[in-house]
DNA sequence: ACCTGAACACCGTTCAAGT
DNA sequence: ACCTGAACACCGTTCAAGT
């Protein structure tokens, strides 16, 4: 065929097929040869629009990154804080688990792709503005963000086994009722993630500066170590 | 060669070097023929001990989870949960960073591991002597997961690359010095950990069931959903 | 610029054959 | 039981050739 008037792909075309695959058969699934088979297309073409696969794998994390919604940072009252994280955490788990096989690509840091960094970016802006210390929002961002992706990627229900005999009482003392944790996967993980999430908030709030220990802390302003 | 009358291998040599293999590539520089020349055999032989690849990675990723201190939950009074699950959680992280290469494939659940369902054992039981109901013990642990795996794995500062202009301030207005983050990443990352760490565990005590609460929680006992 | 087929250097896994 | 080489059906990526 070689080069059509029209062009066959485009990222945009590519990266939807890929989110496809990987939600339809998982991250091992996508090949270079798969994928392009399934847009019509043979596997080199790829290497027009990505330099690699990684840079695919990366870009459907971010198409996933993209629907977290954001709009409580902008909207409520800059005070609250505490609503405002809260329901961020649960639109962006509310993402990852939509799109669990990419979670361990998202996983591997914000730091690259631009929808990650918008959402680094906005939580951060808000913490600040919120009346945290720059090296705090900067820690509250990360912490939140390994919480929230440690959910989505480790369920911890799923990984056990709806076996009655699998869990050996002399070896794991207090496991006799694991093999029904593989029943109520998602209810538990939800219940771990809620727990969690509301234990968090909690103590952050504890942690929170009031004007006496702002004052305190005060003085030499914002430094180049506060990031980011 | 054919059978020598020693065999060549065992299941603990073939994790050795594979750990050794994970810890200095990486996880993607594992293949079942590069592992097998490091141990002086052919590709096939692995499969004399092991049913597939994956099941190499399960048991290099359970070698690491051998390997988190769990004594603290034995030795310390049982009332002290906090500080028991907190120096776990440290124990835990540390095992975790020294070898982060297998960290995605350790979090993928501990369902299946001997050495991940033993801390998982030790976790729940743990909670329950300490007053926890179940159901709570069962979250806790999950929770705690969550947090700890998602902090080895998604190191937040690593993931921001070091460059000043790669972060427009017209997308990214709070990012103006996001490109620092690379430089000090694992001051960033450690101290998002303990800040995180810190302010689950204040707020987890602020949900420890007094005696009134339990008391009117209680009545019903221990049942089949509390888990597990 | 954007596609193709051919080619290179790999993979994981199965299996018959050897002792 | 435990190793081997051969074989199968794949990989990711490069590259010259085509329009």
């Amino acid at each position: 065929m070689a080069r059509p008037r029209k062009p066959l792909l485009s990222r945009e075309r590519i990266v939807g097929a890929a989110s496809a695959l990987v939600d339809a058969e998982g991250l091992d699934a996508v090949s270079t040869r798969r994928l392009a088979a399934q847009l019509g297309v043979s596997g080199p073409s790829l290497y027009n629009h990505f330099r690699n696969k990684d840079e695919i794998l990366d870009a459907v994390a971010d198409a996933v990154s993209a629907k977290v919604d954001l709009s409580m940072f902008d909207e409520s009252d800059p005070r609250d804080w505490r609503t405002a994280l809260h329901d961020w955490a649960v639109s962006y788990r509310a993402a990852l688990t939509e799109h669990p096989n990419i979670v361990p690509v998202l996983a591997r840091g914000p730091g690259r792709r631009p929808a990650g960094l918008r959402v680094a970016d906005a939580v951060f802006g808000a913490m600040v503005r919120a009346g945290w210390p720059p090296a705090q929002a900067t820690r509250i961002g990360a912490l939140m963000r390994y919480f929230i992706t440690g959910s989505a990627l480790g369920s911890f229900a799923r990984g056990f086994v709806d076996d009655e005999t699998a869990y050996d009482p002399g070896d794991y003392p207090h496991l006799g009722q694991a093999h029904l944790l593989a029943d109520r996967q998602e209810e538990i993980d939800e219940g771990a993630f809620e727990t969690g999430l509301r234990a968090l908030l909690d103590g952050l709030t504890a942690q929170y500066p009031t004007a006496a220990t702002a004052a305190r802390a005060g003085g030499a302003g914002r430094s180049r170590a506060d990031g980011p």
